[in-house]
DNA sequence: TAGGCCATCTGGTCCT
DNA sequence: AGGACCAGATGGCCTA
């Protein structure tokens, strides 16, 4: 602002305070949105960014749900939810679905670890480009769906409102019980 | 300490 | 003319 006039200065000073609000506007939507997705923490909350990426593989996630009326695995849902988050987010969202955050690597990263860890037990893993169950045992296509490894499945904070598909189940055995 | 994230300021553009 | 929206710049804070 070449013109230091008083009238300018206090246009300029007025749209400041306008894009300041707008910008409150624009951030308090983003804390509503981050009440309806599935990750929620207690002391750090999710960046902007994350939550728009969060939210939109949170609703692809529902809508697969609903063209295939089936519930996916923990391990899948982890999968369609991790799915171009950053390292940090991913391992939260594996910490609170309790599946192994080297299952949730994208694929670049899934390939540099080896694609089977251990051969030593029967877990099964869920190849990113693929998109299917695999064993350690027997690469070959996997039909029927997997025993992932985490005996627990999600349980969500009760202060969130979200409706995550996973919450209403509480042991394993509660959620393999559904099929 | 570098990098990520954020709030704020700013000037440009478009719309009413 | 003035407001809304946008993107770039900047500086502060926090964390790995």
């Amino acid at each position: 602002m070449v013109d230091g006039s008083g009238k300018m200065r206090i246009r300029r000073v007025k749209a400041n305070g306008r894009e300041r609000a707008r910008m409150h506007g624009l951030n308090n939507a983003l804390d509503v949105l981050r009440e309806y997705i599935p990750i929620t923490t207690q002391h750090q909350k999710l960046s902007k960014i994350e939550t728009l990426r969060l939210a939109k593989n949170y609703i692809e996630a529902l809508n697969r749900m609903l063209a295939t009326n089936e519930q996916p695995t923990p391990l899948e849902y982890a999968h369609q939810l991790a799915n171009g988050l950053s390292q940090t987010t991913t391992n939260m969202l594996a910490n609170l679905l309790q599946v192994q955050p080297r299952h949730l690597l994208p694929p670049s990263q899934f390939e540099a670890h080896q694609f089977f860890p251990s051969t030593s037990d029967n877990t099964q893993y869920f190849h990113p480009h693929q998109q299917q169950f695999l064993s350690p045992t027997n690469s070959s296509t996997s039909t029927n769906y997997p025993t992932p490894s985490p005996p627990q499945y999600y349980v969500q904070n009760s202060t969130n409102p979200s409706a995550a598909p996973l919450q209403q189940y509480h042991s394993h055995q509660e959620f393999e019980h559904q099929f």
